[in-house]
DNA sequence: CGGCTTTGACCTGCGC
DNA sequence: GCGCAGGTCAAAGCCG
């Protein structure tokens, strides 16, 4: 997953700053489900962000911006395109050097950027395709081999019987990760989700949970995971993008009415990311900054 | 009873 | 070729 993580991470500051988008968003507070390994010594951020604040991550950003957003609209607000590139972006309280840290570590690249107490970075990457080319030639494989021994094998035959055909490539999902400050893994945002697999993740004591969106003909993934370096931070990547609205019974219809807006205003969506993070930087004004939108 | 989570098995890619 | 890691599937169980 290292690899994965080292094409979401890169190193901002050597790309003339032209993506360097700055966002901080406030941690999420929620029920906890961590083990005896996760103790209030890693909960630093929450000094600042009360967290009775925010009771779900769409509240969190409900909270930063005055509307509900969805990873897509976050995306945008960074200036970037969902369907063409990914983001990486840290979200935290205090303890930012851990953050940078990691970066650091995951990139292999060294920067000597200050880092100010309230900002963050995200990292966008083009790589984008790598995983889903070769998660579709699974597939492929499974149905050739399904059918080399004649699909005997019950649970080889389960998997066949999901391959798609050979040579049909899927296309890489854009892929949409952040980084989140909150004590429960599975950030509320709106959409229905559902676990499909955890698997545990190498040099680190926090498994990886995988999630798909629930909606019908919604391909969205999405993967949780904790830092291992800073195990107050979740770690959540999206990949795909949602073709269907908020469900409305969720979130309220305020999250719907966003999304729906955001749909049907895909010309404007420089300008309204712009609007938004105005709005959020604003917002936050009072207890510290959210978003931060440097000058390009 | 339907939806969701858990979890072991399976598959592929990749590095050695 | 082998072993490891990541990703996915689906049966079983849980829960409202």
């Amino acid at each position: 997953m290292s690899d994965e993580l080292k094409d979401l991470y890169y190193d901002p500051f050597q790309d003339d700053g032209q993506n360097q988008k700055l966002v901080n968003i406030p941690p999420i507070s929620g029920s906890s489900s961590m083990g005896a390994g996760y103790n209030n010594n890693n909960l630093q951020g929450f000094d600042q962000y009360p967290p009775s604040s925010y009771t779900s991550f769409t509240d969190c950003l409900q909270g930063a911006a005055g509307s509900a957003m969805d990873y897509n609209s976050i995306a945008m607000a960074f200036g970037l395109s969902p369907s063409s590139s990914e983001v990486f972006s840290s979200i935290e309280g205090n303890n930012n050097q851990k953050q940078f840290d990691l970066g650091d570590h995951l990139s292999g690249a060294s920067h000597e950027n200050p880092v100010t107490p309230n900002s963050s970075v995200s990292y966008s990457s083009t790589e984008a395709g790598l995983e889903e080319d070769s998660e579709k030639s699974n597939k492929d494989s499974n149905q050739q081999k399904g059918s080399d021994d004649g699909g005997s094998d019950n649970s080889k035959n389960k998997v066949n019987k999901l391959a798609k055909k050979k040579g049909e490539k899927k296309q890489k999902e854009p892929r949409f990760a952040f980084m989140t400050k909150s004590e429960v893994d599975h950030l509320e945002d709106g959409y229905r989700w559902r676990k499909y697999g955890q698997k545990a993740v190498k040099n680190s004591p926090y498994p990886r949970s995988y999630y798909r969106c629930t909606t019908q003909k919604c391909t969205v993934k999405k993967r949780v995971e904790r830092s291992f370096q800073d195990p107050s931070t979740v770690i959540t990547t999206y990949e795909g993008q949602h073709n269907h609205p908020i469900p409305a019974t969720l979130r309220g219809n305020a999250a719907a009415m966003f999304h729906s807006s955001m749909l049907t205003t895909p010309t404007s969506v420089s300008s309204f990311s712009q609007e938004m993070l105005f709005q959020m930087n604003s917002q936050q004004q009072g207890h510290g900054s959210v978003f931060h939108v440097p000058q390009t």
